[in-house]
DNA sequence: AATGAATGAGAGTTCATTCAT
DNA sequence: CATGAATGAACTCTCATTCAT
């Protein structure tokens, strides 16, 4: 009978229980988020969450793998370009307006709040694997073209960006008057500031 | 009669189950973490821990009023210095030293993940605006000395000094590589190039 | 598709929840029933215990819940009756047949020992207002019909009648020499003889 | 040293924790009652509580046995009286006099309540014979003098005498209009009604 | 495919009781 | 004798997950 298996219909869906998932997690954090509320968020019954993910953390992992995909399409968008300090700069300001979804600093602070869980921890490390592969080609490519402090080493300087970014979203994320508009512009300036030779 | 409140002695094992809770959470999370493994880690049994706290939470809101306790101690340290902007750049470096503890970072992230829960947040509040109280004056002081930048207003870049002391913290919690000793320093050096005029 | 929810079904393994509670309530006092016995008793597992009850207590509310819906269904049985002084009697003699489940009187001894608990005395004080709400009409009948004595007012003979049946309840839980259908009788005569003018 | 053993500020303490425990098990039932709650009641710390009672449920006890020793105390009152039905009614009337003790109904109520309880039992059932050993004679001696009904034997009717009390207490503990003094009358005169030949 | 009723492992917490001081 | 800190057995309840329909 029945059209059982309409692919597109599944992704759809499939993303309606992410979508959902990533709203209750941010608002609740990981273990104050039962499935029961992500299935309510998501309008399905409990009995059809377990049949896209086989374990709440599976939608998790899910969420973050979106994260990775997410940092190879960006890769792509800066092929060509010959300033290199200026993509750099580009990826810095992009960091910071991953904070335009609201749900982002809860979020991240759930995933941080589990990250002791092996699979979690390798998925968040293929995560920063991701980052560093975009951001690290053109760290390097801005010293040799001599833009660029090279006092430190390109990795640490790599490591050091998202230090700034990710201290960005911490900040936005507990801070009610930390303007993330406003700030921006700060950010991109420190960024500046602490790569100038 | 009867040698009943020995204060001392109360208070030394409140402290080895505030301890072992703070190693408990940085390993594992906080709901990650049962009272079972606290007490375990503590020597204690289940009963004395409740002795103690009323609550598995309420352990986690006496760890962070320690924190409160901690800045507020150091306030007075600095007390008589003249040097504004050296005084900025210790409380700076002092941040760094914080992930001494190698269980910090695994705390920082387990409260992280249960930031939603209203007392919690109220704790940590108290715990930034304590930090806030401790740089704050010294940062205007620094200001009207003409020794730091005063394009951004004395609040805004106390709240970028703490951007970077915990941006540091989250890299030396996620990434194995990252050594502290070394990069002090540089986060030492970043501050300073941020804070110029 | 799915049937999900027949209520017929459902209710029926409420019931059957309710039926174990209240043997087992009666076996065992209150705070000595477990929610695991409740369980082992009606054959569930816990899970499905709280799946019907949110609260061990619910259940006892539920249990109470029918007593009132027992009294009102009554109240029709006798509409339409003229002979007062029979309807009240008949209502003493029912109220000694309730005893005929030998689980009543370790209820009723049960719910006792914790009424002092807000929610079950106001449970068990809409119980008893159905029950008066039953009898006081046909008290008040009698006596205009001279049937019966009128130097106390409906109200209180409404108590007396209630007196003598709750304690022929109590009398028969704690005397095991108590025989219920000879005694029944007895307190028939007994009402008898307090209402006679 | 220390004279150890005074043997009547022994007793004179044993008796306020009873009087304690009392109080508190009228309050809040037997298992509602906490040791810690008699504690504070009775002003004195755990530790003195266990060396009094070896267990929390021996208090109770103890406060049975009280009930006991009373009811003997009692048949020497009416020893030398030959007005056998004007004692049965005196010992009727004392009964309603026993709740006098505001506590009494809860502390009925809390004792039914672990009445499931075999050494429970067993000292109300000691009670309960006591009290009538108390009431049978004189019942048997007004039969005999023909100021009672015979129909039914001295012992049944001791029992529905005590059921008449029973139920007295009952409404006195959950009926809050039910005024003691103003229906004592009236019990007296059931009871005689019931005793009419 | 979709559902939600059923499940039971496991967690936090309470409290009678012990015992060193 | 008096104390209260320490204890752990036992209980209620939560929630991810399974499975019949």
């Amino acid at each position: 009978m029945a059209r059982t298996v309409d692919p597109a219909r599944h992704e759809a869906r499939r993303l309606v229980i992410i979508d959902a998932a990533l709203t209750v997690f941010a608002q609740r954090g990981y273990d104050g988020t039962t499935t029961a509320a992500i299935c309510r968020q998501a309008g399905i019954g409990s009995g059809t969450f377990f049949h896209y993910f086989p374990t709440k953390r599976d939608v998790l992992l899910a969420i973050l793998t979106f994260g990775i995909g997410d940092a190879r399409d960006r890769a792509e968008a800066y092929a060509g370009r010959t300033d290199a300090l200026g993509v750099v700069l580009d990826i810095v300001r992009s960091g910071a307006e991953d904070v335009a979804d609201p749900r982002m600093p809860g979020f991240v602070r759930a995933v941080g709040g589990i990250m002791h869980q092996p699979d979690v921890a390798e998925k968040l490390d293929e995560d920063t694997r991701a980052q560093r592969d975009l951001m690290l080609p053109w760290v390097e490519r801005a010293q040799r073209a001599g833009e660029i402090r090279t006092d430190l080493d390109a990795g640490r300087i790599t490591s050091w960006l998202y230090l700034l970014t990710d201290g960005f979203l911490g900040r936005a994320a507990s801070e009610e008057t930390f303007s993330v508009a406003a700030e921006t512009e700060v950010l991109v300036d420190t960024a500046r500031r602490f790569l100038a030779p």
